[in-house]
DNA sequence: GGATGTGAAGTAGTTCACAGCC
DNA sequence: GGCTGTGAACTACTTCACATCC
């Protein structure tokens, strides 16, 4: 045994954005009452080389079963226990407007452990109403202690805002504004941005699509975030 | 139709990711009234290598002059022109719920050359509202031909969805569903996953920011589509 | 027999460092 | 002098292929 302890110190980025599609795979197979699943399978649901999957979750220890291929159930836990779900995330989020409210109401946002104890505006006429069950506050004023923050807001403000969310202590950021943002050491930030996923798609559309001017079977979207030199 | 000539065949997707980046600082500096910017400074605000910068941009042909960096009009005229802005993309979206909504009424989300010629849904108190100056159609009537599909539906349904734009022609899909689907050669799919990127906001924070146990100045968020082997 | 886990090979993308041109 | 464009080195990830173990 090379890795006397599971080391969880840090997984390839590409591996952890695979991770929660193995895991809603897994979990989808147990309510299907099904028991085990094999590299080749999952990596067929997950659109993604078998060899792929197993070097992904050879990652997270040995957890298959030579000749048998994986216990789903297994799998599943494992997974999430990896990605932190069984720690406790406070999340708050910036900017209730339409895409705001959409997140909110989405019932595939929020993981298991995260919990969105905030969410935060500027427009006085957006303050003080109730969305899903949590009462709009003012986000000049005090914000909940939190360990997450999600930006709805415009792109001319999002600077401001992740400015002042990183103030309050809160080191991980998703932002959903066309903004790169400027943040300290430490601080993590991801980027949706559903316009540059429109234009990859375009592009995609007039120089043929897929690397071999072939085209895709399965597959699956992944992002990471690239580090500038630190120096 | 391609032109061989000034058209490399095919940029890497990354970079074809960091492009629209680009074009969004090299159009507000034209905004500015700002002339030329160098490698350093549009990789600053991009959250980018200025090396990175150079190899991206010299993809698109020699557009910089050595000693003086780049003129920012010519740079998002250029950058438009290779991601197709100039091409013309008609696009349906089917699912209009709270993301569905939240798309069609965000000004990030179109790009020029982009047009919005149908909306879609099954729900009968849906069909037939007027949502952003467009009527919503039941998706199990006729579908507008289209280039592109946006497919905000339940994951449940997702792969359905997808079956039927791919039956209309259409050959590519952004899909806001968590779900992987499967299409034919040819068609592309890029996905947006919110929970996906907030997990790995979360193990990011469990786990120590970054690679290097450090963290980030500036962040980019790509993305990038894997195909499997075809076989 | 059958499928995992993993060295080794392959591939893709980033960064260095400097020649080349303004 | 200054900054681009790019071969070469480097780094990261994927895939192959097979020894390993159930």
């Amino acid at each position: 045994m090379p890795s006397p302890f599971t080391r969880p110190s840090s997984l390839p980025e590409p591996t952890v954005a695979r991770l929660p599609v193995y895991q809603r795979i897994a979990r989808e197979m147990v309510r299907r009452g099904r028991e085990r699943a094999d590299s080749e399978t999952l990596g067929r649901l997950a659109g993604v080389a078998p060899a792929t999957v197993r070097r992904d979750l050879a990652g997270l220890g040995s957890l298959g079963t030579r000749g048998a291929g994986y216990d789903v159930a297994v799998l599943a836990e494992r997974i999430e226990e990896a990605l932190g779900h069984h720690e406790h995330y406070d999340v708050i989020l910036i900017g209730v407007g339409n895409l705001g409210h959409a997140l909110v109401n989405s019932s595939n946002f929020l993981i298991s452990g995260a919990e969105l104890v905030g969410l935060y505006d500027v427009n006085p006429e957006v303050i003080g109403t109730d969305v899903a069950g949590h009462v709009v506050q003012d986000f000049m004023g005090e914000l909940a202690p939190a360990t997450l923050a999600v930006l709805c807001v415009p792109p001319s403000v999002a600077q401001d805002a992740a400015d002042r969310v990183v103030e309050h202590n809160i080191h991980a950021i998703l932002n959903f504004a066309p903004q790169v943002l400027s943040v300290p050491i430490g601080t993590a930030v991801r980027y949706v941005d559903f316009s540059i996923e429109l234009q990859i798609l375009a592009y995609q559309l007039t120089n043929g699509t897929g690397p071999l001017g072939g085209g895709l079977i399965h597959s699956l979207g992944i992002s990471r975030n690239t580090p500038p030199r630190s120096a």
